[in-house]
DNA sequence: GTTTCATTTCAAAGCGCTTTAAAAAAAGTT
DNA sequence: AACTTTTTTTAAAGCGCTTTGAAATGAAAC
């Protein structure tokens, strides 16, 4: 059931078909009802490829995920932001493109996405200081919205944030109050934007009461379990050991976790935990008592937040940025309590 | 850049440049390389949609993902798995479009895929027993690869799968002939197949020695750290704890070993556990010595499976179904030992 | 030097929709 | 009743590509 047929059908120009159904205002309220029926009753869907070349709009938003020519994992953080934005495009009937490119590629799909109009806008992922995406993005004229942010500059573009700084500021004096001073970061590598500025939220609680950390206690890495445990183990087996943990995830953390129980010591007695948690749906921070005391911020809300922010972006043809910085929640688990008498 | 212009540019008819483009035979080679040159030079890419519209081929696939109207988690494999695949969409130039649609309007979407062919085909994501969607698909005449089946029936289509029954038979008889006995099942939602599979291994395993299982050591739920952690502590809480755990996930067993832990147990010494791996990129299982002892396979690589499979299929035309029937490698880690003496 | 046949190129139609510009119908004005 | 204005409908062009059927070209055959 195409147009053509539907308007012969009715005994109509495809013309007014087409706008009955677009709800365009020039269409007799009756036809209109007439035509709408008739769409319905024979399951008429109008063909999105046809509709995009007349209109020269995708109803369609990227992703495009680059694949590292090293090792890099996939971001586990990934599914959830996905499943966030893909709810409101399916709202919205709009298409995800996903396209998984060799990192090297990846300029190069972006112009051609651009160049074929392929996506009416795309979502950048993982920004890093100065990421050149951002320009590019802004000289193809393509819409979009970053989640997250590029360190050098944050006013030229939309994004969707979660204080990070503040987070991790947040974190370390919660450790501080309870009488910790020995206390390590465990962070993700830090050409990634977001955790750059975890490192430098951390920092400014130390240097807040005029203290610094121990650098030796502060390292950055692939945001696995492994990473975090490896840290956590050689930290605690060292002469001087930490009292606590800042820890940039939920997964790391479970690292950390091991590391402890294997130093045999006890987490929140001996040792104390603080994570960030960004609400992965299949790692909740416990049920009813949180496990880990968390610096908490749903990584699926930010999906939807992005999502609704550059379908805005689209509709309105409004270029003037817009920010959203989403503040974390600070929950106190089981994971934390005050430093350990005798400790320095 | 378009057809015409470059048509124009080289003063040819569109129909031969196109051909040419497209390396049909009935173009002179040397027309061809000139064409094939310009093309390079003035960076001209066609549009997808008005070739798709020319052609009736999309060159997309399209992944569509339920999404629970309950509570349901968003698949942690999921993001490894799409990886995978999306590599092989991307090396032969197709897209991949994601869906994610609540649960009740699942058949609908693909009807719209199918009727407005906006897919080349579809992968269909955690099948169930009797999965409706194999049936309405064929009907419908969309090309697709189940990853994993649907217990009823694997015949009439084509599916990549792990040898889950095999997988956990091989689990369970590992910790037979280390001497457990009290063996627990730790798995995912017994309505998805991969499931159900697994609990038949385990079964066989047992009676394979005329042997049954405590149906109390048998649960399963929501493949999450939580319910792991909640259902091996309640298991070591009991009067006749179970000296062994086969567990469906890396992250049910991390709960596993937290509630192992915090029955000042040892894994390994004082209580075995084998896990299923899916080798997910952000969980490692141990760098060097594996932490758990494994039955391993690549979702990853799965993700890689379907996709080929399904572009073959497309490709050639071909719709006698195609198997692949993974096996998983067990890997012995730290996570298991002899049955603890005196243990019945 | 025609005729035949294979090779190469082209003009035009078509994919299914939107949209411009114009026509037809209905409603208001004098 | 004749004219103007507004509302509603339509024919046709266009989005950028492929493909059909026909035409031009060149080589081979007579």
């Amino acid at each position: 059931m195409k147009l053509k047929d539907l308007s012969l059908l009715l005994g109509l120009s495809q013309t007014t078909v087409s706008r009955a159904l677009n709800d365009y205002p020039e269409v007799n309220e009756a036809t209109r009802k007439r035509v709408k029926a008739a769409a319905l009753a024979h399951n008429y869907r109008p063909n999105p490829r046809a509709k995009s070349l007349a209109t020269g709009r995708s109803m369609a938003i990227g992703h495009v995920i680059p694949i590292s020519t090293k090792h890099e994992i996939v971001n586990p953080v990934f599914a959830d932001f996905i499943a966030g934005a893909g709810e409101v495009y399916s709202r919205n009937s709009h298409d995800m493109l996903l396209s998984m490119v060799p990192d090297v590629e990846e300029e190069l799909t972006y112009r051609d996405l651009a160049a074929k109009a392929s996506v009416d806008g795309v979502i950048v992922h993982g920004p890093k200081p100065n990421d050149s995406r951002i320009s590019l993005l802004q000289s193809l004229g393509l819409p979009f919205v970053v989640h997250g942010r590029a360190s050098d500059g944050d006013t030229g573009y939309s994004w969707v944030d979660v204080n990070n700084r503040r987070s991790f500021e947040r974190a370390a004096n919660f450790l501080m109050d309870l009488g910790h001073r020995r206390i390590a970061l465990i962070n993700g590598l830090e050409f990634m934007d977001f955790a750059q500025r975890r490192k430098d939220g951390f920092l400014d609680a130390f240097s807040q009461r005029g203290l610094s950390p121990d650098p030796a206690l502060m390292v950055a890495g692939e945001m696995t379990e492994e990473f975090g445990y490896r840290s956590a183990h050689r930290m605690l087996a060292g002469t001087n050991p930490p009292t606590a943990f800042t820890v940039s995830s939920m997964i790391m953390a479970i690292g950390v976790r091991r590391a402890i129980g294997d130093a045999g010591k006890k987490m929140g007695r001996d040792v104390s935990v603080v994570i960030h948690d960004d609400a992965l749906s299949y790692l909740p921070n416990g049920a009813d008592i949180p496990i880990f005391t968390a610096t908490k911020s749903s990584v699926h809300l930010a999906g939807q937040l992005c999502a609704q922010a550059l379908l805005d972006i689209i509709q309105s043809g409004d270029t003037t940025p817009q920010h959203t910085l989403l503040e974390s929640e600070l929950t106190v688990g089981e994971s934390t309590g005050p430093a350990p008498k005798g400790a320095s």
